[in-house]
DNA sequence: ACACCAATAT
DNA sequence: AATATTGGTG
């Protein structure tokens, strides 16, 4: 829903759009963010993965992180409809919510549940504000990286901006300085991999210099594992018939 | 304070 | 191996 809205982004437009708003209800008749919009037992009885948990301040973070990627037009907004290897699995059909807006789904939220099996231990008292489970780089995800660490270049590719600009929802500075830091051993690792001792295959032309401008944004697209394809233990070894996919910008 | 980054821990 | 956390530094 309201995927059409259009930001008249001229200089700094504050203006309200007064209009839409009459007849809408006010914040105290919506539904609260923190609570589900279906029941636990409708969930279950459908196998409907929740909806993660978003507090106010994830709320307006997106939107921030939203306008901050409306002005870097160059950068297609992202697809979230799967991030994280989380729901659907071999089962196939699934429930979709539709329109989302903005990037969504980390499997970052709260489970929702009644409180009637004593699940949890004690330790519950603590156990509720502290850990975002572990991140997985999905390959959509790593994609997505990728794409904001070529537009920006090597030099301005620091976590807090990686972060903004991939604009999703609940990716941590922490997160992506994690990622970028083994990207970056990644990246040495092919310089000097593919500079020094070649020996028998010197005459490999790794000089696929490209012009100077890209030539700084150059980002090889494939190794780290993050593939779109699986590689299976057979196809071991450093080949690289990848079919270059992407590169937008 | 804050963010970066390399080292280190899980 | 992948990701998180820590600790020193600008």
């Amino acid at each position: 829903m309201a995927e059409e809205v259009r930001i008249t982004d001229h200089d700094a437009g504050e203006e309200t759009i007064s209009e839409w708003e009459d007849g809408l209800p006010t914040g105290d008749d919506l539904t609260p963010l923190s609570q589900s919009l279906i029941s636990s037992e409708l969930l279950y009885a459908f196998n409907i993965t929740p909806e993660p948990y978003r507090s106010i301040i994830d709320v307006n973070r997106a939107s921030q992180n939203t306008l901050t990627d409306l002005q870097h037009s160059s950068l297609t907004r992202f697809d979230s409809s799967k991030l994280s290897g989380n729901n659907d699995k071999a089962g196939g059909d699934e429930i979709v919510v539709e329109g989302e807006e903005t990037a969504d789904l980390i499997p970052g939220g709260e489970e929702i549940e009644t409180d009637l099996k004593g699940d949890d231990d004690a330790t519950d008292l603590n156990s509720r504000a502290s850990k975002r489970p572990r991140l997985v780089w999905t390959p959509q995800l790593h994609k997505r990286f990728i794409e904001v660490v070529a537009h920006l270049g090597v030099k301005n590719a620091v976590p807090k901006t990686i972060m903004q600009l991939m604009n999703v929802e609940g990716l941590s500075r922490e997160n992506v300085a994690s990622h970028l830091q083994k990207y970056r051993l990644y990246l040495k690792r092919m310089q000097t991999t593919s500079s020094s001792s070649d020996h028998h295959f010197a005459s490999t032309p790794v000089t696929h210099h490209m012009p100077y401008s890209s030539q700084q944004h150059m980002v090889p697209n494939s190794g780290f594992n993050y593939n779109t394809q699986r590689r299976n233990k057979f196809d071991s070894g450093s080949s690289y018939h990848h079919t270059m996919t992407h590169n937008n910008n």
